[in-house]
DNA sequence: CCGTATCCTGATAGATACTG
DNA sequence: CAGTATCTATCAGGATACGG
């Protein structure tokens, strides 16, 4: 570990390092794993409620609570959605500041893939114009960068598991 | 929202999305904001344990609790590390495993800065040789990456708070 | 079908006090 | 300085039951 500073921010005026720190608010807001989860689920698409329920495996008060807890903190929302042909339905989605979670999202799964899974990772992110996939790099470089909207998820048809390993 | 499955998980054999899940994995080991708060004492440089406890703004069994918990993860280790001139000591370590944690932690960082902060961000991360701003960024192509032996890490100068915003 | 109120339980954090 | 043992307070999560 090379990683430094180039002044020590304990030994100035006697302020902690942790004060005002970004990750450390992220994980006031992101603090639960159900509140991850709904996070996840909103990424793969998931509108609505008794899904969250059934998808995430929680119960239906922890979503509640989660999902009003995205709400508050401006990453999720809930939008009129009006089917044509069907009455109009209220859907759980991303706000712009949700979206921006990918990153976070995308470098969780794939460390989880690297360090704990046993063979290859259950699903795949690509592009969904190019098929190619994606992946979370920290450079320097300015690179074409992809959004939530332009992903597609693939199953990874080799992935061993399934019901037997839940 | 564009994201999408190829084929929808759930609708096959009856188990969900959920299943192998490999965020949910990696939350179920980074659980806690104290476990997480300790990954970042890491990465900025943390050691000792008295350390961990002050700069994170923890209790001592908490700390102790969240660091023997990385160690069981194989995230951090601890280190007989031999200074010239004094007498071995104990240290905390990031493991590999634990480096590889970086896109998390920074795309963490970037969220917060982006959607959390007032102003500029308080630190800025640093490619270590040329002074280059590192950013997290989803993309298809490869490019060079930096791992956390070639991070410096610099304080804003811009950055207001400070004792005040506590 | 979409939630929420209530109650109960288990996990987590702080305070305190103590050992190598 | 580097922890750990209790003990207690708080809080997230599930079960259950109920209203729009």
């Amino acid at each position: 570990m090379a990683m430094r500073f180039e002044e020590r921010l304990s030994d100035r005026d006697g302020w902690s390092i942790g004060d005002g720190c970004s990750a450390a608010r992220v994980l006031d807001l992101l603090s639960t794993k159900t509140v991850f989860l709904m996070v996840r689920e909103l990424f793969y698409g998931t509108t609505r409620f008794d899904d969250f329920v059934e998808r995430a495996g929680v119960s239906a008060p922890a979503a509640s609570r989660a999902l009003k807890q995205l709400k508050a903190a401006h990453v999720a929302e809930t939008v009129t959605y009006h089917a044509p042909g069907s009455r109009a339905r209220e859907e759980y989605r991303l706000t712009g500041a949700g979206k921006d979670l990918l990153p976070v999202f995308l470098a969780l799964m794939q460390w989880g893939d690297t360090h704990l899974q046993d063979g290859r990772p259950p699903l795949v992110f690509v592009e969904a114009d190019t098929g190619r996939e994606l992946r979370v790099r920290v450079t320097p470089d300015t690179v074409r960068e992809s959004t939530s909207d332009d992903i597609e998820i693939r199953v990874n048809p080799a992935w061993r598991g399934g019901p037997t390993s839940r």
